[in-house]
DNA sequence: CCGTATCCTTGATGATACTG
DNA sequence: CAGTATCATCAAGGATACGG
């Protein structure tokens, strides 16, 4: 590119377009919890995921499905029943989501003490 | 817990802090700039992340150095000059960035490939 | 150069109610 | 059960202008 053109996004960050993929809201826990337990109804995940609307969940729960991260089974009974399982594609993040535990469980507590270091050097001076 | 509460977002995801952390907006291409370029003055990030605007860019790059991922270096001249350098604890995310790197030119040829299926199958009858 | 201060827009999310 | 529809909210981000 010349010199004074803007990079786009894909060369300023080669691993942009996975990380919208994969760690966009509510992605991971989705993710997480059906290479965990394998095949889940929507009632399911939505108990194991807490705090998501029904709304929401099948937004994303959609967008996986057309990534091919996951699939969707209709199952035409009374009641539907409908069964969410990882696909080959989405299992193959397994190993970095393994990884990034590791990394977690190593540096989140470095991070914590970073945090306290800044904000204990960079208080507003005490209100006394 | 209880069969009936609702899990933590953390019971939900064990990995969900640390994509908040290094996966949240502008975080990858600040942090693979640091890492490939070394030491970057703020308008040296500015150009090669492309669109963040300064407001913003000071915003993130507050966030990371509270978090340990860089260091900031302020040198007093006339003009200023400031640097920014990614820390042990960044650096630390290489490899965690190399394999998603790995993934993305393996499997992300497979997404195109699922999304163009599924807009096939789900697509809305042709107005002709 | 390296930011800050304001104002503003918008897209993602949540709440709620309803249907096949 | 498995969603959809609608409305309300709200904070992240962008635009712009300015300051040390």
């Amino acid at each position: 590119m010349r010199a004074d053109a803007l990079p786009t996004p894909e060369q300023a960050c080669p691993i942009a377009p996975v990380v919208d993929l994969v760690f966009s809201r509510w992605t991971t826990p989705i993710l997480w919890a059906l290479n965990e337990f394998g095949r889940l109804r929507f009632v399911e995940l939505e108990r194991r995921i807490g705090t998501i609307t029904p709304k929401v969940l099948t937004q994303r729960l959609r967008q996986l499905e057309r990534d091919g991260l996951l699939t969707r089974t209709y199952h035409a009974e009374v009641p539907p029943r409908v069964e969410y399982e990882i696909s080959d594609l989405g299992r193959s993040l397994a190993p970095l989501f393994a990884t990034l535990s590791v990394w977690s469980t190593e540096n989140l507590p470095k991070v914590e003490e970073a945090r306290s270091a800044y904000d204990e050097t960079h208080r507003t001076l005490p209100l006394i």
